[in-house]
DNA sequence: GGACTTTTTGGAAGCGCTCCCAACCAATTT
DNA sequence: AAATTGGTTGGGAGCGCTTCCAAAAAGTCC
């Protein structure tokens, strides 16, 4: 490895370390035959600036922090962060930045990784995956007066710029199809009560329902908490009541109610239909097909850093929302391609 | 955000900025009325040092970085890489470093993260995921003098730190329970030839066969992507060879391939028994349950950094070997309840 | 209580870069 | 020929920390 510096480079190219410098940030002002010239010996040298030193100096540092917070543990097991991830990390590698990840695993990992998130020197920005409501992460990174982008509409959003989809549609345009279909006893197996995405998407159910005219009831309306597992005990939980439909807030609820389903002996979607949320891989493989929910994950993160790099070019103020489209995934799983069309 | 100095608090405290560093350093020279002085002073300040002058000044960055080649293109549907990040993230928490993500996800990128990575002042060391065979980040890596850790063996070890599970001896294992049950036609869905985990699971499978004095049939071993679709495909393949069990080198391929099976109209396992790798989260909910390799995939992760910090503290040379272990896990899939026992 | 050792402290010199400012130079204008 | 302009270059002052070194303070021993 060289340990080269400015210094050495403007000798061998017989020009001054400002010089060096101004090659290096593609300065207009430099002549054509000297540019060319410390390019050259750049090359042969195979130097690199030193990134400590630059970042000191121009106080940037050209780095991006995504914080994935404790309570979204299921990092490991739910593909959306993988998705996401990706969709930042393709982002930062177009934009020229460099993305440090923070995953919060424990009460202790957090009181470390915060002082780690707010020194100065580190980080231009913050992508924060929004988590449970009253998580403390956000307020204490809003403090610290870091540029920051939520991902996923906080519960308390004011002054707080954020990307997110429209969960709240998604889930409408997706009820609305099972009531288009028919089906008169619609159930949804929702999400863990306490983020705004499973709030949102059960408000896109009763919007759908209330529209149509029909009436709420709530015993059709039972809480997973988004993995497989979830879902199978709350559709056990929905048996009893016979809905001939249900709505799962994530794809991985979905399969579990299916897997319930298929244990009672009823068939999907003859007795009763399915559609999930995600669009997931095995969506597509499952039996019978899903109908799902297809979000546009990556963009969603891919987003988030544009937002996030607006907000370190130009403050701030005011806070930037995104919203972003879903599209309903028509398979077997809802009965469309059995029953009568809308 | 507090833009104070060193030198703020050590006016403040009324020390000297050696002092102050002194004490964010716990270097054990300060008296204890003044440390805590400083500490107090520290606090209701708010302060954090400058990550870059850090660095800058010790030469050392507190940051690792992960390189996740192209060629693992799956990083958003395999669950391997979340959890193997998960763990590497958790061991940077309890070791106080940074993470820094690359993910190279074109051609592009990787001309474009390379430097970055190999610019002084940014990481202290780089773990790397170890991906196609002909992949040339490795030797570049290894050039820049960097200290780095492999996970997965690379194919040309000589010299290079690595961590593995003991993917020979894991198949091996698999392949010797499915013999032991009584399977005469034994296949195999192996990985593609280009990755070492292929070709030591692969062995894994030969040797088991020959050591229990089968011959090794070639046309019962075809080749998949680690995806459930490239399972099926495999399968379909396989099936009028009519093997009465396979072991399939991810629990991805191995859904592909129980799906292949029922769709011939045939029976898991009692007209095909199947055996899978990895214990990914459906394998315990398929149906029926799968029989498969459970791999210590987050302790490789945090293993991987440990090596690595040890690199860092006391030179590269000679190179680390850490081999894991791994536990079959025996469920319904390979027909071990229903047979004979071993 | 003085000579010695040990601990604690402050000052100063970097770490390798950016960026401002002044100096320089060549080309153009008067 | 002198003055003006605008592009090009080098020097120097930081950025905020660590760390070495020497000085000061505190302890130890006879």
């Amino acid at each position: 490895m060289s340990n080269l510096t400015l210094e050495d480079i403007a000798r061998q190219a017989g020009v001054s370390r400002s010089t060096v410098s101004r090659v290096l940030n593609d300065h207009p002002n430099v002549r054509e035959e000297v540019r060319r010239r410390v390019l050259e010996v750049i090359r042969q040298t195979g130097y690199h600036p030193n990134a400590a030193a630059r970042t000191l100096a121009s106080q940037r540092s050209l780095m991006l922090g995504l914080v994935l917070p404790r309570s979204v543990s299921s990092f490991f097991s739910d593909p959306y962060f993988p998705r996401l991830t990706q969709g930042i990390a393709q982002a930062c590698n177009h934009y020229n930045y460099t993305l440090a990840l923070f995953l919060v695993s424990s009460a202790e990992d957090e009181t470390k990784i915060y002082p780690r998130i707010s020194r100065r020197g580190l980080l231009d920005g913050v992508l924060l995956q929004s988590g449970q409501i009253g998580d403390q992460l956000m307020d204490r990174l809003l403090a610290s007066n870091i540029p920051l982008v939520v991902i996923g509409r906080p519960f308390n959003p004011e002054g707080v710029s954020y990307v997110d989809v429209d969960n709240v549609n998604a889930a409408y345009n997706a009820v609305s199809h099972l009531v288009r279909l028919g089906y008169q006893r619609i159930a949804t197996i929702a999400g863990p009560n306490n983020s705004t995405v499973s709030i949102d998407r059960k408000e896109g159910y009763t919007r759908a329902l209330l529209e149509r005219g029909r009436k709420i009831d709530p015993s059709l309306i039972v809480e997973g908490d988004f993995t497989e597992a979830g879902g199978y005990y709350a559709m056990q939980a929905l048996l009893p009541i016979r809905p001939d439909a249900v709505f799962a807030a994530s794809d991985a609820m979905a399969l579990g109610a299916m897997r319930a389903i298929r244990e009672a002996g009823l068939r999907i979607p003859e007795d009763i239909a399915v559609v999930g949320f995600d669009d997931l891989p095995f969506a597509a493989t499952a039996m019978p097909p899903l109908t799902t929910v297809r979000q546009p994950i990556a963009p969603l993160g891919f987003k988030a850093v544009e937002v996030l790099l607006d907000l370190i070019e130009n403050g701030v103020q005011p806070p930037r929302r995104i919203i972003m489209d879903t599209e309903l995934i028509v398979r077997d799983s809802c009965g469309a391609l059995k029953r009568r069309s809308p």
